[in-house]
DNA sequence: TTTTGAGTTGTTCGA
DNA sequence: GTCGAACAACTCAAA
């Protein structure tokens, strides 16, 4: 009799450097490959990240022979059905770790399905590093990176020579049509393009990164946000060819700080939504109204920010230099709390990572995980004339500047045409509100509770 | 236990 | 316009 094992598809849309799937295809003699189109996942996906994601398992299917089991319901009863209908005796995944995906997991195993997990979406599984010390888990970005190395992790996994795979019915394959949005254009999805992109980044990009990387108006970073987000490609695939080099080291350091935020969040599971040091939560925030729709429609006046924020709307990614200048305008000018950021980067963001933003935006709020002395306010004008030198990035993407050349894009109230296009007044004064957000970590500071007494 | 060194991405001021 | 120092002085990691 024909031995089968399900393998069940999530946050790794791919057949190379696939562990889980080189696991099932070693256990059954056919898998049966299934995406569960889970209510809750499509609910909380914005219209730009489902695009993707279903042009992704296309593209999956694809590299299946056709064969993609595209399921909409409740997970235990689509797994439960599929083990019946094919006799199936495993359930093959890769590891998920952060809240949602691990109570789901929980959830299916109390049912009494059975999951086998191998590998997990990070090079080094969050959990792993810890202080030698005493076992705990770091706080700190640079030492985690060194014991991060120290630990190492595994070469790529080979890609399956052949993928025997059960035929599925028709009424199994519903592959959803999610549109996108009028005037959008998004990245290629699927495995293919997650490879060509990192052999073109590698060629081009890689050299330069440490430098180019920060530059928001050209091609300097991997872009490789996306695909990992869906799994289209392992990190380990990423870090594989990387060397000693400067550049090198930096690209590295910036694939440590996906699993670092795994790792946190994973560790502090509340912190997707609360705040990482607590006393944060007790200052005194403004209430999101007409400053706030500026900041989502891109007219806040400062055109770096509203470049940034026009380029999230119009592509469903965003630079990462203008992702914290974005965050730190929205809570350090305009005093809103950080999960009003970081629910909108969610609805909009194709790459969308639950560790990677929540504490992306914790970071820039000043209540995450960065181990400066001082409380750092971005300055949107300096930012800009810094990284964004000759202007292109906001000429890009607000075209009411245009006509302004030159670095002098990022003032057009000291241009003489700065607003014949009826481009936005700035809504905020940065200087006054830089004093301010001061003014208001001192009454935090102020309020700290004191030591516990012997 | 105590001490020492160090920390992604900054800004402003004044020479 | 450029560059180095000051900012304000915290918290974590490791010796």
């Amino acid at each position: 009799m024909t031995s089968r094992s399900v393998l069940w598809f999530r946050r790794d849309l791919r057949i190379g450097d696939h562990p889980a799937l080189n696991a099932a295809i070693e256990q059954g003699d056919e898998i049966v490959p299934v995406f569960i189109l889970d209510p809750k996942l499509i609910k909380s996906g914005g219209s730009k990240r489902l695009a993707y994601l279903g042009q992704s398992l296309r593209e999956l299917d694809n590299s299946l022979g056709n064969k993609l089991q595209v399921i909409a319901g409740d997970q235990i009863e689509v797994l439960h059905e599929l083990k019946k209908k094919y006799n199936a005796n495993s359930v093959h995944i890769s590891a998920e770790y952060e809240p949602y995906g691990l109570a789901r997991d929980a959830k299916v195993e109390a049912a009494g399905i059975e999951l086998t997990r191998t590998g997990s979406p990070y090079a080094v599984a969050p959990g792993r590093v810890r202080k030698p010390s005493d076992d705990t888990p770091y706080k700190v970005y640079t030492p985690f990176y060194r014991a991060w190395c120290v630990h190492g992790w595994r070469a790529p996994a080979p890609t399956p020579k052949a993928i025997p795979v059960v035929d599925a019915d028709s009424a199994n394959r519903n592959f959803p049509d999610w549109k996108l949005p009028e005037g959008v254009r998004i990245t290629s999805a699927g495995e293919a393009a997650a490879l060509e992109r990192f052999k073109h980044f590698q060629k081009n990009g890689l050299a330069n990164y440490d430098e180019a990387r920060n530059l928001a108006g050209i091609d300097g970073t991997s872009k490789m946000s996306a695909h990992l987000k869906f799994g289209e490609i392992h990190p380990r695939t990423l870090l594989a060819p990387l060397g000693d080099s400067k550049a090198h080291d930096v690209y590295r350091k910036e694939i440590a700080w996906r699993e670092f935020y795994a790792d946190v969040l994973f560790h502090n599971q509340h912190t997707e939504t609360d705040y990482y040091a607590p006393q944060f939560a007790k200052m005194r925030y403004d209430k999101p109204a007409d400053q706030f729709k500026a900041w989502c429609e891109g007219k806040t006046g400062y055109p770096f920010v509203d470049a940034a924020m026009r380029q999230l709307l119009k592509e469903g990614w965003m630079h990462n230099r203008t992702r914290m200048v974005v965050a730190s305008f929205l809570v350090k000018d305009l005093h809103l709390e950080w999960q009003l950021g970081e629910r909108f980067f969610r609805e909009h963001l194709i790459d969308y990572d639950v560790a990677s933003n929540a504490h992306g935006w914790q970071w820039t709020a000043g209540s995450g995980t960065d181990a400066s002395p001082y409380y750092r306010v971005f300055n949107p004008i300096e930012q800009g004339k810094r990284f964004d030198e000759n202007g292109d990035y906001v000429r890009r993407y607000v075209p009411e500047l245009s006509h302004i050349s030159g670095v002098a894009v990022q003032e057009p109230w000291e241009h003489p045409d700065g607003y014949k296009n009826n481009y936005p007044k700035r809504i905020v004064d940065h200087a006054l509100e830089r004093v301010e957000s001061l003014a208001r970590l001192d009454e935090i500071k102020a309020s700290k509770p004191l030591p516990p007494t012997k």
